[in-house]
DNA sequence: GTTGCTGTTCAAGACCTCTTGAACTACGTT
DNA sequence: AACGTAGTTCAAGAGGTCTTGAACAGCAAC
């Protein structure tokens, strides 16, 4: 597992640790956030990120997640913007406000799910048609039949994970977020006025 | 994304590659299931080393893989390794031979179920461990209520989410398995002959 | 225009994980 | 015991991905 390195306990209130500055026990959330995230393999930093914007309940601009968080400029505008083609924050600019802000949104099935159907999708009909692809050529080889029916399984294992997926999505909404969208707060968002 | 070069389509048949002895087709297969393994953030050749096992439908020793694959041999001692601690494969000796031999597993909700359980049930644990942690704390420190009730939000999203998972292994079991073993061969595997 | 600030891009380098191959263990055979 | 083969271990290196920081672009204020 990667870097995963519990960022100094210390036990100062308040403390400005080495890199970001955040309070000890935010860092601990973000942190723990970046894990999970890491772990389904996309980037710390992005979970991290939106777990701080989560956290905070407010929008806020690149550099101040950048000081926050420790992270470089151009680590941080790349990394909002992989978040805001995923639907898992928003960038809004308030009408006298000159620059941009972010913060996290809060519908849990609608970042799920995009993340899911986008990763997943590519992936399983891009099997599909290299299992496809081989199926002919073995055909055309003549290969024992026994294995051409190992290979029609395969296949048909990749179709039946596709739709366990979408089905997954469905149970889901029921079982996650039918305790509608639990990350939302009750209080407003302070930053942005758009309702959606 | 890693490798993902089509490993070069050639047009003859049963051309021995550069590195491997497979055919064409077979390499296409085994290369397609270790791109979806690699994607699921586990090894590549994991993924290669199980695809050819179920493919060829028999007990394959350390010494066929490393030449099928072209893998190294200490490669191939510690990929069985893993894959047997998952139970995607099976090491077997029959009684006359005296080298092991792995046969593929082909039991997919035992595979899937125990890679999801072991991998996802870690991290949840560790996720709400840290958030319990974190929300004492903050609590500790005073800090604003609101704060407070998003980190608990956090938390039983955490919960939720976990439950999800558990809800998926049941439907998926319907779903993908109740066309129950899609790869499991009609026809009897060779080598082993412990039923279960 | 120039200054100052926000935001983007990308090559170079840091950092990690995976693979390799040599040394080593285990074990059966002679 | 000596030898040969199968299998394991692990340090070093190969091969990736992610981050950094400097150069650049856009824009508003002066």
């Amino acid at each position: 597992m990667k870097g995963y390195s519990r960022t100094a306990h210390d036990n100062d209130e308040e403390v400005l640790e080495g890199v970001g500055t955040l309070s000890a026990w935010e860092s601990l959330v973000v942190d723990a956030v970046g894990n999970v995230i890491d772990f389904w393999k996309f980037k710390r930093n992005q979970g991290r990120v939106w777990a701080l914007l989560y956290l905070r309940g407010r929008a806020m601009s690149a550099m101040e997640i950048q000081q926050a968080l420790g992270l470089s400029k151009g680590g941080v505008s790349m990394l909002v913007r992989e978040l805001e083609q995923w639907d898992v924050i928003r960038r809004v600019r308030a009408p006298r406000d000159e620059v941009w802000r972010y913060a996290a949104e809060t519908e849990l099935m609608k970042m799920i799910g995009r993340v899911i159907s986008e990763r997943e999708s590519g992936m399983v009909r891009s099997v599909c048609e290299d299992l496809e692809h081989a199926l002919e050529m073995a055909k055309k080889e003549g290969a024992d039949p026994i294995i051409l029916a190992r290979l029609r399984r395969m296949k048909t294992l990749a179709e039946l994970v596709d739709k366990a997926l979408g089905a997954f999505m469905q149970t889901a909404r029921f079982d996650v977020v039918n305790a509608v969208d639990v990350l939302l707060d009750p209080d407003r968002v302070t930053a942005p006025k758009r309702k959606r």
